[in-house]
DNA sequence: ATCAGAAATGATATGTTGTATCTTAACAAG
DNA sequence: CTTGTTAAGATACAACATATCATTTCTGAT
């Protein structure tokens, strides 16, 4: 384990603490967020929006439309439930809803895994460049794109 | 200036740069790609490729596709001579071609602006916490989202 | 219980970004 | 000049994202 811990979680108990963290917030933890939560949650790569609609329409046998899924990955990831991959026009479900770091992610573009980083010296320097121009409501997009381990 | 020339360039001097880059490596400066770097590099934010084909296409009134477009920005990137803002699916001309760097972009989400910096110790250290995790081929993507000065 | 208002979701349409495929045009080498 | 190669055009479509309005569901007051 790191420096602190990272309340790591993984199916039922990740979604339960992606449930706390939402309804922390005075938000619902309706049916139609908690399937979206658990079809994201079920990708081993980021997913996109329609990849989602279709697994939930799927699994309901009722149709999911994409901007239901987008509003509801919105409110995923400004409650940090979720990210997104800029560079892939995706999203990760966060495994540790709670606590707040700017990620770094690692995207392999072999078989499209994501590895999910925390460094918060580096990301605070990024941080400090962008103010050091002037910047304010600073969001870090810090992402790597690359071959994998497995794929090299 | 900064520790080393940076060639910075502008209009038509930028131009003649990017086409001895070019034709540096093999590739021809032809009327389109020189259309389309024209293009390009007049606009003071990062551009769609649609907004290069409707921007182009007008000025040369002829229609210029969209597909077109993109082969053209591909070779673009690939030779250092443009590069592409993920977060913003956008493109920006290279203003000191011939000069590699990992860039890092400061993008304001108030005006659409975009500025470019270099900070070599900061994306080597990026492309060092991916390599230390197995990654090869790095292409890191640093970006940051916020509202600029001038906004603020 | 019922009704009114608010919040969440659905339905539909459309806008934007990106690729695939095939055809035509430009051009250099023999 | 014709043949092979590279560049660009035409067209179609796939993938990603948002706008708008209708419907449902939930909640809280009466």
């Amino acid at each position: 384990m790191g420096k602190h811990d990272h309340h790591e979680h993984h199916g039922e108990s990740l979604a339960d603490a992606a449930r706390a963290n939402l309804e922390k917030s005075g938000e619902k933890w309706t049916d139609t967020r908690a399937a979206i939560f658990e079809a994201l949650a079920g990708f081993s790569r980021p997913a996109s929006a329609y990849d989602i609609a279709e697994l939930v329409s799927a699994a309901r046998g009722k149709r999911v439309a994409p901007n239901s899924v987008y509003r509801i990955l919105d409110l995923f990831v400004a409650n940090n439930l979720a990210m997104r991959i800029e560079s892939a026009n995706a999203y990760l479900a966060n495994s540790h809803p709670g606590c707040e770091h700017d990620c770094i992610f690692l995207v392999c573009d072999s078989c499209g895994e994501a590895t999910h980083i925390d460094d918060d010296p580096l990301s605070q320097q990024v941080r400090k460049v962008a103010k050091s121009q002037g910047f304010n409501s600073i969001r870090p997009v810090i992402e790597v794109r690359g071959i994998c381990q497995k794929c090299s």
